[in-house]
RNA sequence: GCGGUUGUAGCUCAGCUGGUUAGAGUACCGGCCUGUCACGCCGGGGGUCGCGGGUUCGAGCCCCGUCAACCGCGCCA
């Protein structure tokens, strides 16, 4: 083999198996080795070089001199270059070992060499912690994919599946194989087509889930299922969205109601954050937290909150009604308006109320008003000092409410020593809503918001559709710019009670908002009221401001399906045509189930501490959805158009 | 489809208000170096400044168009 110890008879052992780069230490020194690996750098002083030579577990350095008969070779040697090497271990002096590395204290020296595979000048480098374009990254992901963090997200992708599945089972789940090419389902995202050969003008498509053969897996009687399955959606990716295809935990299982779903699934998430969080603090699942969908976007404008982030919203729009404030007064007057204001801690500084309005205005909304606390009769001059002072003591006493809710790893800013916040009877407020509305109003925002001096909030007024998106990034930034973010916690919570359907805002129709095959609350009563008042039992599981898991307890009754579809204007042969394969099956003996999907990609993302999708999946496809190192999507050949019956149209 | 940012050496980037021959680090090539571990020192090659047009005595820089990448919006049950 390319790796092993070499007996005195010339032939690589395999009675230690395998030597990996980070092993060669635990050899005897003195003993030869043979290993095979990357040149990771070379360091050449002439009469003697050094060649850290790397493998999937390690770096071990590597010596040679013109005492080696390779010598003239090994000089020639350039970075990542394949090669494989004898020779003998030898004991570092004390003085020459390396404690960064594991196999520090020693290094081999080499009598033999082989370039298994040579290199190019390389468009990207492998050793350092360099950045380059994702362009490049993707183009030569072999490349990118050798460097160290990308191993290591790899390895960490691996094994939270691993875990994943031995922890399903555990609860004796089983993983069942559904079909990958599969029939058009008409509801959700574009599906990816592919044409049928047999049948000349007929498509396959891929699943966008395996949600009607888990539903009819329940029909047929196994009562666990879960599968690590391939997604595929044929939609615009975003940095958190991997275009083309996704894998998800989906998961479906029979006589559950909603919380028999979060009493299985959440220990399973939990358990995967404990053992590859990296000892960030893991909130316990009986603490996770049920918010209906309609509080969560009042409070955080978003359906899946960052709760690591203490910041709620309130409606204040009492207080605006009819102020001096022309502008959020006549606001009011339309109906569906509202005022919400963001209460930031801390924040009380003109500086980081300017930044925060401009900061709404490159979101596109015309700004942020704001008020914020401060101490007042004090001269200009001890003014700011002071201000700064209280600021700090307010901050201190945000940390240290902070600080008892997680692990206790939640550092802040130090500030040792500061007083706590005196009375606020000296305070004022100011910015230039305060001045519009008056003092009375102003103390009433106030005491709603219960923040005082050196806090500020914050202003959106209009249709909270219109200003929601805004305000909920606003309140992620102005989180982390105060520090009131835990770094070091991962904050989970259920969203629940989400509406069955949506108007369309320009036509009015009524459609689905989310899954179709979700049961309605309420049952068949509730069908025959306003369509926008039901509520599904469907939920989302929320984490650090990201969707993990989104699920519900299905329709399995066929009347209250058919109901449910017609509301939103699709009729009983349709219902029948597009969803054929479960409504038959619905017709014998269906039980009632739910289940839910949890994002792979995006799990691994958050344990793997980044933001991009892209760096814990092997081969991710571009922005613009394309495999830049495999060239795909790419043109057919004109046999292969034939053989399928298709033909292209020119575009535009 | 729309908006923002970016595009300069193999790679990562700097380049002021428009002004001489476009720079640095790294990689690559050559030389020196026997204890480095981001080795060091000396020298060298390498550029359609994304592309096209315009303004100007003069454009990497300004204007128009266009292409590409990323981020976001729409979209994503």
């Amino acid at each position: 083999g390319l790796r092993g110890v070499i007996r005195p008879n010339g032939a690589a052992n395999s009675a230690f198996g395998p030597i990996h780069m980070c092993e060669p230490t635990k050899i005897n020194v003195g003993e030869i080795v043979r290993l095979s690996g990357w040149v990771h750098r070379i360091r050449d002083h002439g009469g003697v070089l050094f060649i850290d030579l790397r493998d999937h577990y390690g770096v071990t350095q590597v010596l040679c001199d013109p005492d080696s008969p390779v010598f003239g070779e090994v000089e020639k040697l350039r970075s990542e270059w394949c090669i494989r090497i004898d020779g003998n271990v030898k004991a570092r002096d004390e003085s020459l070992v390396n404690s960064k590395i594991p196999t520090g204290e020693i290094e081999v020296f080499i009598r033999d060499m082989e370039v298994l595979g040579g290199s190019e000048e390389l468009p990207l480098i492998v050793f350092g912690d360099q950045e380059y374009p994702e362009e490049t990254r993707l183009r030569y992901r072999y490349l990118d994919l050798r460097r160290e963090v990308m191993q290591e997200n790899m390895k960490l992708r691996s094994d939270v599946v691993a875990s994943i599945r031995k922890r399903m089972w555990d609860i004796d789940f089983r993983e069942y194989q559904t079909p990958i090419i599969t029939a058009s389902s008409p509801e959700g995202a574009r599906d990816f087509l592919v044409p049928s050969r047999l049948h000349p003008g007929k498509f396959y498509a891929l699943p966008q889930a395996p949600q009607q053969f888990k539903q009819l897996i329940m029909v047929s009687g196994f009562d666990k299922y879960f599968q690590i399955a391939p997604c595929f959606r044929d939609e615009d990716p975003r940095a958190d969205r991997s275009p083309t295809d996704f894998y998800q935990l989906d998961m479906e299982m029979s006589f559950v109601e909603q919380q028999d779903v979060f009493d299985t699934v959440a220990p399973v998430i939990a358990g995967v954050f404990e053992e590859f969080g990296g000892g960030k603090a893991v909130d316990a699942p009986e603490t996770w937290p049920q918010i209906p969908f309609a509080e969560a976007m009042l409070k955080y404008g978003s359906d899946k909150p960052d709760l690591r982030n203490p910041i709620e919203m309130q409606d204040v729009s009492e207080h605006f009604r009819g102020s001096g404030f022309a502008i959020f007064a006549k606001l009011l007057e339309q109906d569906g308006t509202e005022i919400r204001a963001i209460p930031a801690p801390t924040g009380g500084s003109r500086k980081f109320c300017d930044r925060m309005n401009a900061f709404a205005q490159k979101e596109g909304l015309p700004g942020m008003g704001y008020i914020f606390w401060r101490r007042k009769e004090l001269p200009a001059d001890a003014k700011n000092n002071t201000e700064h002072h209280l600021w700090k003591a307010r901050k201190q006493e945000l940390f240290n409410e902070l600080a008892s809710k997680g692990d206790g790893s939640f550092q802040g800013v130090s500030v040792e020593g500061m007083p706590a916040q005196d009375d606020n009877s000296h305070m004022e407020a100011a910015g230039p809503l305060a001045k519009n509305i008056g003092p009375e109003r102003t103390e009433a925002i106030r005491e709603q918001l219960g923040l005082g001096v050196g806090d500020a909030a914050f202003f959106l007024g209009g249709k909270p559709q219109a200003f929601e998106r805004v305000a909920a990034k606003a309140r992620d930034v102005i989180g982390e710019e105060l520090n009131l973010t835990d770094q070091n916690r991962f904050a989970f919570a259920w969203i629940v009670d989400f509406p069955m359907y949506e108007a369309d805002e320009e036509t009015g129709a009524v459609d689905f908002s989310h899954n179709p095959f979700s049961m309605p609350q309420g049952g068949l009563e509730a069908l025959s009221g306003d369509p926008l008042s039901v509520r599904g039992y469907q939920y989302d599981l929320a984490c650090n401001g990201y969707e993990l898991v989104s699920g519900a307890i299905r329709n399995h009754k066929l009347e209250i399906m058919i109901k449910a579809f017609e509301l939103a204007g699709y009729d009983e042969a349709e219902v029948r045509k597009r969803f054929g394969g479960m409504v038959n099956a619905f017709q014998y003996g269906a039980p009632p189930h739910g289940g839910c999907a949890a994002g792979i990609d995006r799990i691994v993302m958050l344990l793997a501490g980044t933001s991009n999708i892209r760096e814990v999946i092997m081969f991710p496809m571009n922005q613009r959805a394309e495999d830049l190192m495999m060239n795909a999507p790419s043109d057919p050949t004109s046999d292969q158009l034939m053989e399928l019956g298709l033909r292209v149209l020119p575009q535009e």
